[in-house]
DNA sequence: TATAGTATGTTTATAATTTCACAAACGCGA
DNA sequence: TCGCGTTTGTGAAATTATAAACATACTATA
């Protein structure tokens, strides 16, 4: 359990693991064990025990897992007890699906402002936000201590985008354009492109 | 260059070079080096070049990576040759959102079909497509010989969607819904869900 | 209370992946 | 043509990740 140095495949498969407890308590569930999360998420129990040692012990032998405690210490682990805010960079088709995604509730996110170039669409209303002018991302992101984003623009814009976010002390950001992005150290950037995952899928067919 | 047994995490990298080739190819580049690449996508040169070397020979040495003969090579190897159809399951935000999205042109898929449960939306036009009914997934997805699929549904639909894919004979399916599903061995699956993809940031926040 | 059945947490073993290091080969300029 | 700087492809080494095995602890039941 020592909570220092955990390999980042690991802290990766925890929030499968709480997407996994998330619907068993839903279900009505008090109780499972590895072996039932493994079995529902295809991976051993055997690495669920070992990634879930990393951080404490949160079963009971001869039990299993109590759904609601271990719920609660993987939202603490993870960082998403409270809700966060998240900005929005791209009101296009992608964006305006992202704003009306009920999935985000709950799950520790909240689109909390909209941007985009385009002067046609500034201004506009989509859903509860105002969209605004991408030139005061570095300004309106930081005066509210914004530190997640995510970008939906077009692949020749995404770099300009993320370096603006960055300027404006952004320190996550989910980038749904085609193009790897350059940040600087300590900032994250995780990659969402359908294409590299249907041709992932093709080489197999 | 065995071309048999290569592993699954060297493939998944693939779609990545091909990628970058791309960019660079637009860019009026007609060379490049392990090295180049690396820096690009954050991945060492050794591990380009291990990686490559599973397919084949495809660089020169002293020169580097003919940028169009490799995206070629990328291409047959992936078998994104030829542009695939794709039947999209779910004309929600997110499923309108993929039908006008343009990434996927020459990167060898094309949306096909889209098909949709709610009757309100069936017989609707979106972009160049009648919505089909989800109910008929089974006959008109066999019929055209279509074998992957993205699903673009509510969580409570996805495995029933996916059954019925599986029977009209998909074998590789993009999955939007937040949740794990079931499929019979042969039939590949990969995952999109944007709050797993935050949740693995925040962690390090 | 004793016993059988489970399931955890951890140690040990196995497997997979990444990095290193270097010989071989190419291009270019002198 | 020779030599220098470069870059590939690859076998060996190092690292990392996964799986197996097991002692311990808990529940339930008789």
């Amino acid at each position: 359990m020592s909570m220092k140095n955990v390999p980042d495949i690991v802290v990766g498969r925890l929030p499968l693991y709480l997407r996994a407890l998330s619907f068993l308590g839903e279900e009505g569930r008090q109780v499972t064990s590895s072996q039932e999360l493994g079995q529902k998420l295809g991976i051993s129990p055997a690495q669920i025990r070992k990634d879930l040692s990393h951080f404490g012990e949160f079963g009971k032998q001869g039990t299993g897992y109590d759904i609601k405690y271990l719920s609660e210490q993987l939202r603490r682990i993870l960082k998403v007890t409270e809700e966060r805010e998240v900005a929005l960079v791209g009101a296009g088709d992608l964006g305006r699906a992202l704003i009306h995604y009920e999935g985000f509730a709950g799950k520790g996110f909240r689109i909390a402002l909209v941007f985009d170039s385009n002067p046609q669409k500034i201004g506009q209303t989509i859903g509860p936000f105002e969209v605004l002018d991408s030139e005061s991302i570095e300004t309106i992101v930081a005066d509210r201590g914004i530190e997640m984003a995510i970008v939906a623009v077009p692949a020749s814009a995404a770099q300009d985008v993320v370096d603006a976010l960055v300027r404006a002390g952004v320190r996550a950001i989910l980038n749904y354009a085609p193009i790897t992005v350059k940040v600087p150290a300590g900032v994250q950037v995780q990659y969402i492109d359908p294409v590299i995952h249907l041709q992932k899928m093709t080489y197999y067919l």
